[in-house]
DNA sequence: TTGTAAGCGTTATCAA
DNA sequence: TTGATAACGCTTACAA
C-alpha cells in the first residue's frame, strides 16, 4: 500500500489538494471546520508530508548539514547536541556526516550535502585539510556556511572558535609556575588553525618566562595515543624534557604511558597537560590536567548564526572566540 | 545565481534534458560523444544533481536513516562507522539521528526519517522505550528496518544482537572463579533486551555455581556513573557484597569510585566487571575487566542485511547473534 | 541514438 | 474561503 498524499486526503474529503496543503501548513486562508476535517483525515491515513516534494517545490529545504571529523569525540558530540537543541525546535533537521579526518571523505560529504540541497552547513574540517577550495565552493554556491573549531580565515562566513591560544598559554604558564622548565609540545598538523594557535600560545608562554624555544621540543604529527607514545619515548631518550604540553588528550595518554614505560613518574619526573577534557581525562592516574572547551556555547552560537543567515539573510563574517578553561588536576603538579 | 540543472546543460548543448539525464545516469542508450560533451558541460557548470527531484521522480531515495541513543558511545560510533563503510560505496547516504535515550526524541526522529522518505532504517532504541508501536509502524509502512543491539523481538525484520547472555555469563563465571561469592548486579531498565539478557546471564552463572540469587543484590536504574556510584554506596552499606557485575562501563566507574570512597580496594576487597569496553576501561586504575562487543561486525551485518532487503526484497526476520569477548584485566583478579 | 511528454507530491499564484 | 493550474528538477515510457 502506498503512502498517503495530500491528494488522498483531498479525495476522501471532497476538497482540492490546495486546500489540504493550506490546512496542513497552518495557513489562515482555511475555515476552521475544513482544517479540523483535514487534520483528522491526515491522522487517520497516517499521512506524513513528503519533504522532498515540499522542498523541491519551495526551492529550499529544512535540512542542515553538519560535518565533523568524528562524532565520538567529546567536543564534537557535544557541539552536535547543542546544535540540535537550537535547530530542532526551529524546525530544522540535522544531516550528520563524518570525515574521519580524511580530506577525501570531507569532499565527498560536502558533495553529498550539496546534492541534498541542505539549507546550510555547519562544519569543522579534517586534520588533512590544508587547502580550502572545496569549502570555498560551498559559499560560492551561496549556501550559508558556518565553520567551528577547525576553521580557515580564507573562507567567507562566521567562524566559532575556541580560544586555543589562551588555553595553550594558560596550560604552559601553569607548567612553568609548577616548576617545570624544559617543556616540550606534542601537536597535530600546524596547517590546522587549532594546532597552530595552541603552538602560538605555547611559544608565547615560554617567551614571557624567558625560556628558550627549542626546535627539538616541538613534535608535529603526535596527536593520537600511538604517535603520542612514540614521540614521547623518542623525546625522553634524546632530550632533557621535564614536561609535555600535548595539543590533545589522546596524545597525552600516550605520553603518560611512554613516561611510565621508561620507569619515570608523572608528575614528579615529567609533568603532562592535555587539551580537550575527554571523559577519560579525570579517570587517569594521575588525573590529567587539561583544557576544557565550551562545546555547548560553540554549538549554540554556530546554530544561531546559521539561522540568522538563513532567515534574515545577514552577511556576517565574524570570528567569535569562545573562552576555554584550564582544569588543573594531578598530572602537572610537582611537589 | 541559481544552481545548474540538467535543463541548463541541455540548452547549452542543444540537446534535450532526457538525453542529459541518460548520459549522466550511465545509460547505454547514449552515444559516446554525447556522453562526453554532457559530462564536460556538467563539470563546467558545477552541476550537482538534485537528489530530492530525482528521489521524488524515482519513488525511492538513496538515504538510509540511522537512529541511535547517542553517537558518542564507543559501541554506537563504531557501528555507525562500520555501516558507512558498507553503505557509502554502495551509493547510499546516512542520515544519523540521536534519541539521547528519550522515547520522545526517538518518536520524533522516526517521524523525521519517514518524512524524508529514507530507503531504510537501522536503529537501536532508547533506554526509555518499553512499547514498540512506533517502531512497528515503520515496518507497517513497508520501510525496511534493521534493529541492532537494543531490539524488540515483537518488531518484524532482522535483529543484529550482541551475545549479551554469554557476555554476562562469562563475566560472572570469571568473578566466581576468581573467588568472589556474593556478586551484585547493577543494570539498566530490564524492559531493554540488552539488560534483561545480561541479567539472565548473571543468574545462570550464579545458578550453575549453586550460588544464591539475592534480590537485594540486583539493582535496576544503575547505568550511569552517578547512579552506579549511589547504588554501590547503598549496596556496600547494607549488604555483604564482594563483587559487582555492572551492565555498563559507566556504572562500573561509579562503582569503583564508590568502593574507593568507602576506603575499600578494587579488586582486593570488591571485584568489578563492566560491559562495553569504553575507551577509558583500560585507562582506569585498576584496569577494568569488561566485555567487548564487536561493533564492526554488528554494523557490517546490519548494513548488509538492509541492502539485501532493499535491493533483493528479501523478507528476513532473523536474529543474528554476534559473539562478544571477555577482556580480563585487573579489576576482577584478587590478591 | 535522441526527442516528446507525463508525472512524482507539493505549493504559489491567480481567479472565483 | 476554496479551486484550478503551473511549476520545482528529474526520470522514463514511448515515439521517432
Amino acid at each position: 500500500m502506498k503512502r498517503a498524499t495530500i491528494i488522498d486526503i483531498a479525495k476522501a474529503l471532497g476538497v482540492t489538494p490546495s486546500t489540504v496543503s493550506r490546512a496542513l501548513s497552518g495557513s489562515v486562508r482555511v475555515s476552521v471546520a475544513t482544517r479540523k476535517k483535514v487534520e483528522e483525515k491526515a491522522e487517520e491515513l497516517g499521512y506524513q508530508p513528503n519533504v522532498m516534494a515540499s522542498s523541491l517545490r519551495r526551492g529550499r529545504s529544512d535540512t542542515i548539514g553538519m560535518l565533523v571529523p568524528r562524532v565520538n569525540r567529546h567536543f564534537f558530540s557535544h557541539v552536535i547536541s547543542a546544535v540540535e537543541q537550537i535547530l530542532n525546535p526551529a524546525g530544522y533537521n540535522l544531516l550528520i556526516c563524518q570525515s574521519y579526518e580524511r580530506l577525501y571523505n570531507e569532499k565527498l560529504a560536502l558533495q553529498a550535502l550539496l546534492k541534498n540541497r541542505v539549507a546550510g552547513i555547519i562544519m569543522s574540517h579534517s586534520m588533512e585539510t590544508d587547502n580550502f577550495d572545496h569549502i570555498k565552493s560551498i559559499t560560492n554556491e551561496n549556501i550559508p556556511l558556518i565553520q567551528f573549531d577547525r576553521a580557515s580565515a580564507t573562507v567567507a562566513g562566521p567562524r566559532i572558535i575556541n580560544d586555543n591560544f589562551s588555553g595553550a598559554y594558560m596550560a604552559v604558564k601553569h607548567l612553568i609556575k609548577s616548576g617545570y622548565k624544559r617543556i616540550a609540545h606534542l601537536t597535530g598538523a600546524l596547517s590546522v588553525n587549532v594546532y597552530s594557535e595552541r603552538y602560538r600560545g605555547y611559544r608565547y608562554a615560554l617567551e614571557e618566562a624567558s625560556l628558550p624555544l627549542l626546535e627539538e621540543y616541538v613534535l608535529e604529527e603526535a596527536i593520537t595515543k600511538e604517535t603520542g607514545f612514540e614521540r614521547t619515548r623518542q623525546l625522553l631518550e634524546t632530550t632533557e624534557t621535564d614536561a609535555i604540553f600535548c595539543a590533545g588528550d589522546f596524545s597525552a595518554i600516550g605520553a603518560i604511558q611512554a613516561i611510565q614505560s621508561l620507569g619515570m613518574k608523572v608528575p614528579d619526573d615529567i609533568g603532562v597537560v592535555g587539551f580537550a577534557n575527554e571523559p577519560f581525562a579525570e579517570l587517569l592516574t594521575p588525573k590529567l590536567t587539561t583544557v576544557e572547551q565550551n562545546a555547548y556555547d560553540v554549538g549554540n552560537k554556530a546554530a544561531r548564526a546559521l539561522i540568522e543567515i538563513i532567515e534574515k539573510g545577514s552577511l556576517i563574517t565574524d570570528e567569535e572566540i569562545i573562552p576555554v578553561r584550564l582544569l588543573v588536576r594531578e598530572s602537572s603538579i610537582k611537589f
